[in-house]
RNA sequence: GCCCGGAUGGCGGAAUGGUAGACGCGGGGGCCUCAAAAGCCUCUGCCCUUCGGGGCAUGCGGGUUCGAGUCCCGCUCCGGGCACCA
């Protein structure tokens, strides 16, 4: 195609300048408003793909929108570069790692300086790097001090296929591994912790003030999944200590309804509330539970399963509010995990509890009386309690609360609140991530490495092997040490952290990336934080926006960002991801369409202007056919027009003198663009705003050709100046270079402040009174923007095709509401 | 099963309860050209029309309203999240 200007030269001219100009280089001293806008920094796989772009192109837009409006605009970018594929790679091929990721990183980098998208990179961080790795390394040894991460053996989710330990997170609901897809197993290890439970209200309740998609504030709302309730001592019948099992209920109202209890097949009383005759089949449900993967357990179980996943225990416990035993079953559908792993069964008020009994003959006395008509099993909804001693005719809540102070009352039980949140499972049996900066010492136990022996890295000479064991658990000479404390023979941890630990907190490393004596200096933190506008895929919603909150909120209390604001993120945006054949478009899945391609042809502009054009941010984008087409003549078309109209208009003569009503139309379309855009922009409405450019450049392209006795030049020059500085933050290259040839070397459109629009010029003089008969149009009438209701009523009442309308009838009823409809209702 | 979204031309999508389909892609016709590409102009929801216009249309069925794509009730389908969490 026959270009109207070079585009790959003009884009790399601008993509140098701004780099060498430092344009969007912050200084901490700078005097402007702060304002931080922030891309999820991306784990470098290589080349940027479609959904890098589309995350970038916002992200740029917004930059430069604020610095427009003179905001010191802070958009760091950096590398989560430790991570799974990199260490696999080099199982694969011997590749080291580093040198992998290295130039991933670089391939990754050069995409995005050839989108256009602008960042200080003196601030760029890679989380490999030792200058990042030793705060993180600082950050574990505060948190262990402050009790915040700990040792403890749990039964963990490992991973065959990855051969390592995953986060709960990290496990799908059908007990696959995220990454791998293979069937998650649990085994017992020693693994370190963060206490992120700690937080678990905090993070709940500032939910509520966040600038955040609904969607996702209830995914971490279920996610840390807050219940309250009441624990219940159940006194073991015949048990010369007075040993009691602990039951965990959200329903405390329904106790005098419990006709059995149920243990998981991991609770520690388990052993001793099997009764000989019974031991075999208790064994049976243990072992099943043991091996089951995670889907087998939690599938929905059907009353005949159920059957098989419990047994009697031949034990029982007294039930306090009625003073009557109830046997002790074992069965997998309790869960140690959760609560005290004990519950009592009220099979009338719980459909788990229902169908458990129905399998086993247990008797239901219901509490609750269900409404007339009721015929279902158990019933969960409200009603007055029966059957319940002392709380007989209370509703539910009130039950409850009762129920509660009796116990609290006998000693018997108290208020209680549980989370589904567990603490967060942080070690990896990995080589390519930060390693635990901790010894192990026979004599002084886990002592932290001293801060000035930081950071602690991993040995480069290791052997990369698929067996799963970790290659520094293999290497001597990393983990023999001696203890800082004593001084003797000592072992090193091997286990590194988590990647999502790298990720919870280089927001605040990027508001200060030059510390060299603590990860940030607070006060600078404190001044850009939060983040102003976080910007990422949906598909981060729990995890690293949780755990970047617990850290935040962790780092406040640790000491090390005193001042800073609890919450990192104020305004969180999550874009849409990109498909193709209804499918996310995804390096594994081999359809991607790299952009590389699309700078090569249509240039970064034409991409960019698609990605916002193609429909709103937050929606899916469908990789189709037509795509292709989209881009080069919708997108690239329009940029060619706005070239020609704005550098070489073809105009056989100008008009000078003063301008006439249709040049000030003109000019007034100019200004009405500019509150559209402005106001789209605000409203993250870019397909929009987009739209309206196009929409006013063929406004400016029909004046040009037929204006009477030739375009009004100053009218022009005004007019089209406005259309490229809102073009600007869009297509940042074209509306540059247009912008140099208009105004001569040295101008610079990203250095002009963001146009305004005069209120006088956006306001209309005339508008399009609608006619309506019965809520049915029957004319449009040019009418004065002031006019009031008899006018509007008069002039619809003139006009001959409502008369025609109306057929002779009288209106039965006049709805004015001038100046834009008039609505005339009949028979 | 529970909780969120969503459904508008051939396609992506516009539309503070007040002109449905902005803008763009695709398609038709025209200009330019020896021809084509590119570019430019123009038409383009469906049906009827005596070419003036008329009727029908925002997944389905009801309702509120002078007026509903928009609000309410009940469905269907699609997408996403959660799912023995006691």
């Amino acid at each position: 195609m026959a270009r109207a200007y070079d585009v790959q030269a003009i884009e790399r001219k601008w993509q140098e300048r701004w780099a060498q100009q430092g344009t969007y280089q912050l200084d901490p001293d700078d005097p402007r408003p702060p304002w931080y806008v922030l891309c999820m920094y991306p784990y470098p796989s290589g080349p940027a793909h479609q959904g890098h772009v589309r995350n970038y192109t916002f992200g740029d837009l917004l930059v430069r929108y604020r610095t427009m409006q003179g905001y010191g605009v802070l958009s760091p970018f950096g590398f989560d570069s430790f991570g799974l594929p990199a260490e696999n790679a080099a199982i694969k091929t011997g590749e080291h790692p580093r040198s992998f990721t290295d130039a991933r990183i670089a391939e990754l980098k050069a995409s995005v300086l050839a989108l256009g998208a602008v960042y200080d990179w003196r601030r760029e961080i890679r989380s490999h790097d030792p200058r990042y790795m030793r705060w993180n390394q600082l950050i574990f040894l505060r948190f262990l001090e402050h009790g915040l991460a700990y040792r403890a053996s749990a039964p963990v989710n490992w991973c065959p296929g990855c051969q390592t330990v995953l986060a709960n997170e990290q496990v799908l609901a059908d007990g696959t591994c995220e990454r791998s897809g293979d069937l998650v197993v649990q085994r017992d290890l020693e693994q370190w912790f963060f206490r992120i439970t700690a937080y678990a209200d905090e993070l709940l309740a500032e939910l509520d003030h966040l600038e955040w998609p609904e969607r996702v504030k209830t995914m971490q709302r279920n996610w840390i999944g807050r219940s309250e309730g009441a624990e219940i001592d159940l006194p073991v019948v015949g048990a010369a200590d007075g040993a009691a099992l602990r039951v965990f209920t959200t329903r405390p109202d329904t106790a005098f309804g419990m006709t059995f209890a149920v243990v998981a097949p991991e609770h520690p009383l388990l052993d001793r509330l099997t009764q000989p005759a019974q031991r075999a089949a208790v064994e049976e449900i243990r072992a099943l539970a043991q091996r089951s993967s995670q889907l087998e357990r939690t599938a929905a179980g059907d009353p005949a399963s159920l059957e098989k996943r419990g047994a009697p225990t031949g034990s029982s416990v007294l039930n306090p509010f009625t003073g009557q035993p109830i046997p002790v079953y074992v069965a997998d559908y309790v869960l140690m995990g959760y609560g005290t792993g004990a519950i009592m069964a009220v099979p009338a008020e719980d459909e788990r509890d229902w169908a458990f009994a129905q399998a086993h003959g247990l008797p239901v006395v219901r509490t609750t009386k269900p409404p007339e008509g009721f015929e279902g099993g158990a019933w969960t909804g409200d009603g007055p309690k029966i059957n319940s001693g002392f709380l007989d005719g209370l509703d539910v809540a009130a039950a409850k609360a009762r129920a509660i102070e009796w116990l609290e009352a006998e000693g018997k039980g108290r208020r209680v609140v549980h989370y589904r949140l567990r603490d967060w499972l942080v070690s990896r049996q990995r080589y390519w991530g930060c390693p635990i900066p901790v010894v192990h010492c026979p004599t002084d136990g886990i002592v932290g490495v001293p801060e000035d022996q930081l950071p602690v890295l991993a040995p480069d000479d290791v052997e990369f092997r698929p067996t799963g064991e970790s290659p520094l658990a293999r290497h001597a000479g990393f983990r023999h040490t001696t203890c800082p404390r004593c001084g003797g023979p000592a072992e090193r941890e091997t286990d590194t952290m988590d990647t999502f630990v790298d990720s919870s907190w280089y927001f605040l490393r990027f508001c200060d990336p030059w510390a060299e004596d603590r990860p940030f200096d607070p006060a600078l933190a404190a001044r850009y934080m939060p983040v102003d506008n976080y910007i990422g895929g949906i598909e981060h919603a729990i995890l690293h926006l949780l755990y970047a909150r617990f850290f935040t909120k962790a780092l406040v209390d640790v000491g090390l960002a005193p001042g800073v604001p609890r919450e990192p993120f104020a305004r969180l945006f999550t874009q849409g991801m990109i498909r193709m054949d209804g499918t996310k478009m995804s390096k594994s899945k081999g359809n991607l369409v790299a952009p590389q391609k699309y700078f090569e042809t249509v240039g970064a502009d034409a991409l960019r202007l698609f990605h916002l054009f193609v429909g709103p941010p937050t929606d899916d984008v469908d990789w189709t056919e037509q795509t292709d087409e989209v881009i080069e003549h919708g997108c690239g078309g329009f940029l060619e027009r706005v070239w020609r109209l704005c550098v070489e208009p073809e105009v056989a003569s100008w008009r000078e003198g003063d301008p006439e009503e249709h040049d000030r139309e003109l000019l007034r379309g100019a200004h009405r663009l500019v509150a559209k855009v402005t106001e789209d922009i605000e409203r993250w409405s870019f397909n929009t705003a987009v739209a309206a450019c196009m929409q006013f450049s063929n406004d400016c392209a029909r004046y040009l050709r037929t204006a009477p006795g030739g375009p009004h030049r100053a009218t022009l020059d005004e007019t089209l100046d406005r259309l490229l500085l809102v073009l600007a933050p869009m297509t940042p290259h074209v509306a540059a270079e247009a912008w140099e040839r208009r105004h001569g070397p040295g101008a610079d459109i990203h250095r002009m402040p963001w146009p305004s629009a005069d209120p006088e010029l956006v306001r209309q003089d005339t508008v399009t009174l609608v006619v309506q008969v019965n809520g049915k149009l029957r004319d449009r009438l040019a009418v004065p923007a002031d006019a009031d209701e008899d006018q509007v009523v008069a002039l619809a009442l003139g006009s001959p095709k409502v008369l025609a309308a109306l057929d002779g009838q009288q209106p039965k009823r006049i709805v004015a509401r001038p100046p834009r409809l008039v609505n005339l209702v009949v028979g």
